[in-house]
DNA sequence: TGTACATCAGTGAACGCGCGTTCACTGATGTAC
DNA sequence: TGTACATCAGTGAACGCGCGTTCACTGATGTAC
């Protein structure tokens, strides 16, 4: 805290990044229920137990490293949305931006994404600390979605109360405002986006399927215009 | 193979049958890269070398479950369709009734989903065995797509050199014959769905999220609609 | 139908290994006066 | 500026554990004549 407290503390956070840097690294090796403090330690050259005056456990690590995914994530949604709205971008734009953003740190971050939208790791439970980041990028979404001037949606499906309800619960208090099929059509659009990038990193298009850049625009460019987005901030479509 | 040499062969096939639920329940447990020879034993009261009698390895067994998985969701859906097609439904009534196929499957067979479709074990390779069943859900589908009397399509982005060259490639001989834009948009769909299942199983809507039958519903309407899958058998939408 | 032999299922002990975590310790870095 | 003490980082040994897999074995089930 003291000026010259800096010093230590300094050293102390430097390593205590060094630390999930290396643990980083194990988890492409083993994945995160195979996360090991004594291989991370190993390639450190530390011995294991020095590990502890940095994290309580290895459950402790492992949250610090989804929390920094999260973070990590919402800043490259962030940024990506940012600057296609310097760019002069309208709404159909910027969601092709922060969609492709999200596709880049995927492929980036392989192993980290594998941690926050894979599948749960038995036994761990993520603590709330983890919650807010993981929904910076419906906030985004939001702001697009709500910059739309005109409500022409070309598919429209009506909402029925039962889901009606369920919306109202998970989009408060991000949509709140938004028409119900507005909401609806971007909670589709959004399970799209995660969907796309999930089956293409985890090889689930097949053995020989190439990364499907391609495909996932296609399907970017469907939802966008699903969600009534229009190409240019001044409402002509 | 003899008429009496089947009573040493029965015996077998019904325990190697027992063996394979006991590590179902175990995937519960430590999930797929946790999955233990040694629990296994445990719940059979067997001792663990015993298996070796069964499955020549680990990697064996968790083979054997895959198969076992993508096989079991196979016939659901082809049931799912075949009744619906008896009951006179339609190419989108069809489509709903697959959607809610896998995803009722996937709430019944919650690790093994995880096991298919969830994040890849590290270290496991996935022998070929596993692929052909993999595709019995896109077979499925481009019955449904391949039925469709007239092709109305509310949304179609032009479809790219380069995408056009991906399609061909993945959709190869399954969905031979059909236009590009709606094997595009039948890929777009199917990623929907299985993003939307496993969004809402590994509950990554959010801590408060309660399952999403309705918005998953909803979303299979949007893609059927996209699809430009009619009501009726006759054309008449 | 009855005996002699081969096949197979399951046992129990052992192998070498890596794991998370604890604990008492040494020595270096900081703090107070 | 210099000394006395407290804080902290990292060491090294040890704990108890569970793992996949092997091996020589016993006894039961099947096969051939």
């Amino acid at each position: 805290m003291t000026a010259s407290g800096t010093a230590r503390a300094r050293v102390r956070a430097q390593l205590t990044g060094e630390i999930k840097d290396a643990a980083r690294t194990e988890l492409a090796v083993a994945g995160s229920s195979g996360l090991s403090l004594r291989a991370v330690a190993r390639r450190l050259d530390m011995v294991p137990s020095a590990l502890y005056r940095y994290f309580d456990s290895r459950d402790a690590l492992l949250t610090a490293l989804i929390i920094d995914a999260y973070a990590s994530l919402a800043a490259a949604v962030v940024d990506a949305d940012e600057q296609a709205l310097r760019g002069g971008l309208g709404p159909l734009g910027r969601w092709l931006a922060v969609g492709h953003a999200v596709r880049s740190w995927a492929w980036a971050h392989q192993h980290e994404w594998a941690l926050i939208y894979g599948s749960p790791v038995p036994g761990y439970e993520a603590p709330q600390d983890t919650l807010g980041p993981a929904l910076e990028l419906a906030r985004v979404m939001a702001g697009i979605v709500g910059a739309q001037p005109s409500g022409k949606l070309p598919v429209s499906p009506p909402v029925e109360a039962e889901l009606a309800a369920w919306l109202d619960v998970i989009s408060d208090p991000i949509f709140s405002g938004l028409a119900h099929d507005v909401v609806a059509l971007a909670v589709v659009a959004y399970t799209y986006l995660l969907g796309a990038v999930s089956l293409d990193l985890f090889g689930q298009f097949g053995p020989d399927a190439t990364p499907a850049a391609a495909i996932f625009d296609y399907g970017l460019r469907v939802t966008g215009t699903l969600l009534g987005l229009p190409e240019s901030t001044d409402g002509a479509s």
